[in-house]
DNA sequence: CGCGAGATGTGATATTATTCACATCTCCGG
DNA sequence: CCGGAGATGTGAATAATATCACATCTCGCG
């Protein structure tokens, strides 16, 4: 729980504080602290009074609403993403728990120092106002998807999407460095476990994906994903 | 196409304009225009470049994504919402459809205004931060419902948030003042126009709701409809 | 004031996805 | 290098929902 000292550049690759002049982003760092929390760490508790925001520098956040036996998972964040800026905005409690999938190095910042930089500094506000809009887009997509689409799709066009935000290209197509079980890949779709392997496995068997490691799936044929979506 | 110009006053219960000083308002009034579209006029088109943003003065906006005879509806809004801004954020192209249902007055602001305006009125962009903030968390609720909750119970949530977004109490309970067809709110649940029937032809005969005059809903009980969804 | 388009009501059937019940696999920690 | 928890693979039974095919209703408009 130190603050981040002398390390204003490493804030520019962040969205929300991209284009912002040496001096403020110099002063940024007087308010941000750093914390690395360990892999399975709550990070954010679903219903509690949310008094501070995170920026992740390194690692996965996974973002879900906890039901009975069935969690919904609403994103999977990496590096560079605002998590749980949105109770600092309106000030009501967390709309969703937050939980670190490996180790993670995240910066905080407190809500007042936080709304002083919203009021101070006209870009950073202008960032958020781009992040939010496009957070609304995807989730706009998804609910479109949910809507119209079968499980297959469904499966197809998160995959598709993660590869398009995360995606490495290879000589073997795109490989998606999240850790995606088929139960987390349930959760995201809105569907069983035993569903979402149905569509992988046949995938697996045409060739079309591939999973090493037992997590980390390679998009091969991403036309023949994108044939199941629209 | 005529700008608004002597009313700065009515621009005070509109969300994003909230709290801005009389100076702002008056200076808003000289960049808003103000046009009445007939009912089913198409006021944004998918896939087309957005060039202005609306807000909505009086009657209400079908959002929805088209598809293949299954037609996606992302929100219904009224007077006080902001319609469109996200084209105008982000520069990318219209993400859906906006239409009316009846004779709607819209106000309208083209790119640079709202760009001008977003730069030099902080506390518009704070509004606007607040606004996108909140369709955030109605978007995630939306996809949770989708993801847990069977069809009976994913229409209950969408009649409980019309209540609870536009409902006027009456001695009968909430009436919700949307014209509301089956087939809309299959739309909004993404489900088909007969399973909607069947939910709401049950909840009328256990006197939980009724319809008047063909499309306005009335919750009479609305407990017993919280208990079909969390 | 009557007609017609759009909206609603309702079953029978077809389809899709969930649930349940296992067997198997594989990585990680002791 | 072994044991076990968590992850995957798979089929059969079951449940939920879509689809289809109508009949009926009702408001708005000519």
């Amino acid at each position: 729980m130190m603050n981040i000292e002398n390390q204003p550049d490493s804030l520019l690759p962040i969205a929300l504080f991209a284009g912002l002049s040496l001096a403020h982003r110099t002063r940024l760092c007087t308010l941000l602290h750093r914390k690395t929390f360990p892999a399975k760490a709550v990070v954010i508790l679903e219903d509690h009074p949310g008094e501070v925001a995170y920026i992740i520098q390194s690692g996965t956040v996974k973002i879900s609403v906890l039901g009975d036996e069935i969690d919904t998972i609403l994103a999977l964040l990496g590096p560079g993403e605002i998590v749980g800026e949105m109770s600092l905005i309106d000030c009501m409690s967390r709309s969703a728990t937050a939980e670190t999938q490996e180790e993670c190095k995240l910066l905080w910042i407190d809500r007042s120092a936080f709304h002083d930089c919203l009021e101070t500094i006209p870009l950073m506000a202008m960032n958020l106002v781009g992040i939010l809009s496009r957070r609304v887009r995807l989730a706009n997509a998804r609910i479109q998807s949910m809507a119209t689409l079968d499980i297959d799709g469904r499966v197809a066009r998160q995959l598709l999407a993660f590869a398009h935000e995360y995606g490495v290209p290879s000589n073997e197509g795109v490989i998606i460095p999240l850790r995606l079980t088929q139960s987390d890949l349930a959760g995201l779709v809105g569907s069983s476990r035993e569903s979402v392997n149905h569509a992988i496995s046949s995938w697996k068997q045409k060739k079309q994906i591939s999973v090493d490691g037992r997590y980390y799936i390679t998009i091969h044929d991403s036309a023949a994903l994108a044939k199941r979506c629209g």
